[in-house]
DNA sequence: ATAGGATGTGCCC
DNA sequence: TGGGCACCCTCCTA
């Protein structure tokens, strides 16, 4: 019988028990017993913690230890506490900062999150001539202006909301000629096209890959067409208007044959003026796809330390020559097209961890902008500058990887100063009571935090973030969310202002009431918004009705 | 209501 | 070089 086995192999059982008082808590009795036939939840019942030893399951000799003191959540030790306080997150003071990674101080205190500059540290300059300056010398555009326009974030914006994806939202792409078309990809690999100027009408495509769809690039010379790159190894070539798509490209021919083998595709752009979709897998390599004949044209290429993932791929907007890439291997690498093998990289530019993005400025593309794990966006003022380092470091939150999409902090491709960048933040806030995390605005070239976009009804983490090429429009995907942000009318009333200087807050909450919304349209809302925001408000989105269910 | 699981990266051995 | 495990603010389902 399975029971007298497990029953004879069964560990020793300690309990440790807590008394009430702190002061106490290092002397608590610690006691054994030996486990009686009513293990079945008579101890687990009184237990506030029930720790298993880590070897016990698989030895079946060590020791269950029953812990019935408070210990802290992060560090397992006794007489302190981390954890949520109501909206404010208390730190493990045996741990060092988890915002700057500096020790010294905890994260409540950390100097990069109580001011709005979020920790600037300029890196020493040097002038010299790069490679780089004679590629760009005939293509590069007039230089910058040399004031810098003021940036105009509206005081108060108007979201709406769209439930579409049955997994989270990995990536978003703006149309690049339809202002109101906006795609989306999810984690099981289906693409959304939502026209957030038709509300009703709504496309999810559920059979463009079988799994993540990574990075959507629009077809320049057909704007119907736009490829997708999956973690299931395939290129997929979608007509947005059938649905139907095509595989130029598929690195698993052979179906699953273990995970050493099955690839990935991350990292993808389009070079237009080569006609070329490039993209990356999890193994280091670089493909190229000739979007024309619609075949791979080359062999794949070894850019980055072999057997990690590339994660980024972003071609200069000026001179689609140069290429930028990313990946797992810490660093950003910078290459000339026109020679690319292992090892050619013109400049390789280091970090401490991951790189989740590396973005060149999006008009004069002489500009980098990097997001890595190690809660920094570092900012190379100029290619042709010194590279040896970024011009500045940004402390901002955004180290986690595992359940959320990976942060990528995307510019402003509106901005003529190339220095706006919006990222969402991982480290919440206590605003009223709720712990929100916030879409950031950050001036990247003095490392301020220009604007907080962040609403009572969002509480899940925003991280894949884009503003739209024309328009002030930013698109949010939040988990499984879609969320439209749009500046308030003039016309509009304009809410009090939260106590925060810097605010661009949706209203949801405090517009009970008050609404200005359309009472006919709250049965539409069904769909669009999930069951406990509808309950806890009747909001006065502005933009959205999204007539259907969830249809993933 | 709440426990548990999926999940990616880093680091250690 | 690879298995194993730990991991600070998830988020969804059962």
């Amino acid at each position: 019988m399975p029971t007298v086995t497990r029953r004879t192999a069964f560990p020793k059982v300690l309990i440790e028990r807590d008394s009430d008082s702190e002061q106490s808590s290092s002397e608590e009795e610690t006691f054994e017993e030996e486990e009686e036939e009513d293990e079945d939840g008579v101890t687990a019942a009184k237990t506030e913690k029930l720790e298993l030893g880590s070897d016990a399951n698989k030895k079946g000799k060590a020791p269950i230890t029953i812990s019935l003191k408070k210990v802290c959540k992060v560090c397992k030790k006794p007489g302190h506490e981390a954890g949520f306080k109501g909206a404010t997150y208390i730190d493990c003071p045996m741990k060092p900062c988890f915002l700057c990674k500096f020790p010294g101080h905890t994260t409540l205190t950390c100097p990069h999150r109580a001011t709005t500059e979020h920790g600037v540290v300029p890196a020493p300059r040097r002038r010299s001539y790069k490679p780089l300056e004679y590629v760009f010398e005939r293509q590069l555009r007039p230089a910058l202006p040399s004031i810098k326009p003021k940036c105009v974030i509206p005081d108060q914006v108007n979201c709406a909301v769209i439930r579409y994806h049955s997994r989270r939202v990995t990536c978003l792409e703006f149309h690049p000629t339809k202002n109101n078309i906006l795609l989306s990809g999810d984690k099981k690999g289906q693409l959304g096209v939502w026209d957030y100027g038709k509300v009703y009408e709504k496309v999810v495509y559920g059979n463009v890959h079988s799994c993540i769809l990574n990075n959507m690039r629009f077809n320049p010379t057909n704007d119907c067409m736009v490829y997708s790159a999956s973690s299931d190894g395939t290129i997929n070539c979608t007509d947005l208007e059938t649905g139907i798509s095509s595989s130029p490209m598929n690195l698993n021919p052979a179906g699953w044959q273990g995970p050493n083998t099955w690839k990935m595709l991350y990292g993808m752009d389009v070079n237009c003026e080569k006609g070329l979709v490039l993209v990356a897998d999890n193994f280091g390599f670089l493909y190229m796809v000739d979007m024309r004949s619609n075949h791979s044209i080359s062999d794949a290429i070894l850019i980055h330390k072999k057997g990690t993932k590339v994660v980024g791929i972003h071609c200069n907007p000026i001179q689609p020559d140069i290429l930028l890439t990313c990946g797992n291997d810490h660093f950003a690498r910078i290459w000339d097209m026109r020679r690319i093998e292992p090892g050619s990289s013109l400049y390789n530019l280091e970090h401490k961890r991951v790189v989740n993005s590396a973005y060149f400025s999006p008009i004069t593309g002489t500009k980098i902008l990097t997001t890595s794990l190690d809660n920094r966006l570092r900012i190379w003022d100029s290619i042709f500058g010194n590279m040896d380092s970024p011009s500045r470091e940004i402390v901002h939150s955004h180290d986690f990887n595992r359940y959320l999409t990976p942060f990528k902090a995307e510019w402003d491709p509106k901005d003529p100063s190339e220095s706006l960048a919006v990222v969402g933040r991982y480290i919440s806030e206590n605003y009223n009571g709720a712990a929100l995390h916030p879409i950031d605005f950050i001036d990247i070239s003095t490392g301020q935090l220009v604007a907080e976009v962040m609403d009572p009804n969002i509480t899940t983490i925003s991280s894949v973030n884009k503003l739209h090429p024309r328009d002030d429009i930013l698109a949010t995907g939040s988990s499984r969310s879609l969320f439209i942000w749009k500046p308030k009318e003039k016309s509009e009333p304009v809410e009090e202002k939260d106590e925060r200087k810097i605010v661009v807050c949706g209203t949801a909450d405090k517009k009970r009431g008050k609404k200005n919304g359309n009472d006919s349209d709250e049965s539409d809302d069904e769909g669009f918004m999930s069951k406990s925001k509808k309950s806890k408000s009747k909001t006065d989105w502005k933009l959205s009705r999204c007539s259907t269910k969830d249809n993933c």
